[in-house]
DNA sequence: GAATCGTGGTA
DNA sequence: TTACCAAGATT
């Protein structure tokens, strides 16, 4: 066939129209008057086709229980494939129904999903659980209009679970659809709305599962927002990008982030009684960045504040009797999606003073039975267990 | 509509 | 090292 382009699509590259960017998207002609039945046919046809061949074994591929397709769905939310098996797996394991998910708690879930991130999402399948249970039986409910008023449970989600687990004939709209039907439908730039239409105009009616998930697949592991695979495409026939002679290079939403800097300075505090040290730490507010999980106390860093006097200062608030030495470890970066944070740890021996403070002693070697941490606190975690090793 | 919410992989 | 990015949802 095509004997130009290198396997590697990028030679030409023309500038993708961000969804979001832009008002004006809606306007110019419909995207959706170009897909004729025969083109949808087509583009149907080759890409379950090359579904049936090419689709990755994933854990939760051919399963039955909708529980199960939804407990996915919730977990590859802005997650990788690969980021997300073991996790996956590991939730199962503990809460294989839907029922023994309803009776857990929130630590529960949260041990669970720990380390991977937006943490609001186990606690809002634990809510919708619970709804699910309550008002439904205990089965989710096979409507997308109810799938949708499930906490935590959004357009592309109820797409997802109602086309995969019921065999409705819905879209399920994710970034990866966004930009396979971006660049197919080149140079119409459909705006969000006539994308959510052509996606619903495509679906395969006795398929809508396989279909979408064949398109979702195409769109990471072929149409990828660099370098794409065009060779390999099954809708390389059909691509309007492919056709204009370049592919175009996604621009997302995500480059217009503001990213904030800031410093913080960290206390370990260690307590050494007879049976081993213990550190202290304290729980986050239950709402916001890292809600209800555990932390070692700390403060932010004014611009051109003295590490060393900001945590005596966060000693001095907890009622701290400190030694005279406080060991500084290394500072460590850490990247949210909307902040990077230096951290400045330092290693504090101390006696618990007398009166009642907000925050919670645990034994060196209990931290991680005990409670939640994020990952950024696990690393300082690592840091202060082996300076102790050192006897620093 | 814009901002917020994590983490680890990759170029 | 920095910046981008990933099967989005909520406020």
């Amino acid at each position: 066939m095509s004997t130009r382009s290198s396997e590697r699509g990028n030679q030409d590259v023309v500038e993708e129209k961000g969804d979001s960017a832009s008002a004006g998207h809606e306007e110019g002609p419909s995207a959706l008057s170009v897909l004729t039945p025969a083109v949808a046919d087509r583009i149907r046809r080759h890409l379950l086709r090359w579904y049936d061949a090419h689709r990755r074994p994933l854990p939760w591929r051919g399963e039955q229980d909708p529980y199960r397709i939804w407990v996915a769905e919730v977990m590859l939310q802005q997650t990788r494939v690969e980021t997300a098996v073991p996790y996956y797996r590991r939730w199962l394991e503990r809460f294989p129904t839907l029922e023994d998910l309803a009776a857990a708690s929130d630590e529960e879930v949260l041990k669970i999903w720990e380390g991977l991130g937006y943490y609001s999402r186990p606690l809002r399948l634990l809510q919708a659980a619970r709804v699910v249970k309550e008002s439904y039986g205990g089965e989710l409910p096979r409507s997308l209009e109810e799938l949708r008023r499930l906490p935590g449970v959004g357009p592309y989600t109820a797409g997802a679970v109602g086309s995969i687990a019921f065999g409705l004939p819905v879209a399920a709209v994710d970034g990866n659809v966004r930009r396979v039907l971006t660049r197919c439908f080149h140079p119409l730039s459909p705006g969000p709305r006539q994308i959510e239409a052509l996606a619903r105009a495509l679906v395969d009616p006795r398929r809508p599962g396989d279909f979408n998930q064949a398109l979702m697949e195409v769109g990471s592991t072929l149409c990828r927002p660099r370098a794409p695979f065009c060779t390999a495409c099954p809708l390389s026939g059909a691509c309007g990008a492919r056709r204009g002679g370049g592919v175009p290079q996604a621009v997302s939403p995500a480059a217009a982030r503001r990213v904030r800097k800031v410093e913080e300075v960290v206390l370990v505090a260690v307590w050494e009684r007879a049976g081993g040290a213990a550190f202290l730490f304290r729980r986050r507010p239950a709402r916001g960045l890292l809600g209800g999980l555990w932390e070692f106390p700390g403060a932010e860093l004014g611009a051109g504040a003295d590490p060393l006097s900001a945590a005596e200062a966060v000693l001095g608030a907890l009622g701290l009797n400190g030694s005279a030495s406080p060991f500084p470890l290394p500072p460590l970066a850490h990247a949210f999606t909307h902040r990077k944070v230096l951290y400045h740890p330092f290693l504090w021996r101390v006696l618990p003073g007398s009166e009642e403070i907000p925050a919670r002693w645990v034994e060196e070697g209990r931290v991680e039975e005990e409670l939640i941490l994020p990952a950024a606190q696990k690393r300082i975690l690592s840091l202060a267990r082996e300076a102790l090793v050192r006897g620093t």
